[in-house]
DNA sequence: ATCGGTGCAAAGGGTTTGCAGGGTA
DNA sequence: TACCCTGCAAACCCTTTGCACCGAT
């Protein structure tokens, strides 16, 4: 049976705190300032828990794996190139099927959108 | 100056030879078959070069990175989950623009369609 | 008192880099 | 001959795993 432990509370808490696809570095970080001794080990092992329980659900955008909350419906996502976080979108302008030629099966589709996200618009130095 | 070198020619004629974008790893197994000594860095370091020289173009595609020819015009990609391969997509069903919502600034756009390729789609095996 | 979870450190897989030798121009 | 390129091995980065201790049940 799993336990409910601090890491675990905390580590969920972020990603009900936050609207964004995160790496497993940037919960660390996130997760970090509520329970300081949290290992990225911790953070690994946590979010692959909750990826197998069905509760996130790993997307690769801008070459790195993330994780996001499972409840989302359908959507697509906005890679910021300055920053480098990825952003939930909610349109949807694929078609659907007719996506791909005679005898390929078409079973799901990804559509990342890439730029410049509000923040980094505005600051022309990419918020670094 | 670069120089000619018989890695570097087969290296090249791996893309020409092949629709598919690459992984590093695929380019080699490849051009090993004409070049059996060639080294995997010096695989990495030339398709790197490539791209610097904007002869190849990366694309992430099912978490890893791969290499295709620029000079294809826009396109897309579809990627087999039971063999892990990446295909080209004529189709662009994107209507582009009106992407992203106010504020983001978008500069491109990447769609994977995932499923199955032909040749797993007859091998209910998935081709292994 | 169990036994799953945690932190640390070591191990892995993929990619990059340092170095000495080899081949192109 | 000059010096870029190559192969090997070590270094790196991100992720996973082994192990002893900690703590939820």
């Amino acid at each position: 049976m799993q336990r409910n432990t601090k890491q675990r509370e905390v580590i969920a808490a972020c990603f009900s705190g936050e609207e964004r696809p995160m790496t497993a570095t940037e919960v660390h970080a996130l997760a970090s300032k509520e329970h300081p001794s949290l290992g990225i080990a911790t953070v690994y092992r946590t979010v692959n828990a909750f990826v197998e329980a069905g509760v996130l659900v790993p997307v690769t955008i801008g070459g790195t794996t993330r994780y996001e909350l499972a409840t989302k419906r359908h959507h697509h996502h906005f890679h910021c190139q300055e920053c480098d976080r990825a952003f939930c979108l909610e349109v949807c302008p694929i078609s659907d099927e007719a996506l791909a030629p005679q005898g390929f099966a078409v079973r799901d589709h990804d559509l990342v959108v890439s730029g410049a996200c509000p923040a980094c618009v505005s600051n022309v130095n990419g918020g670094k």
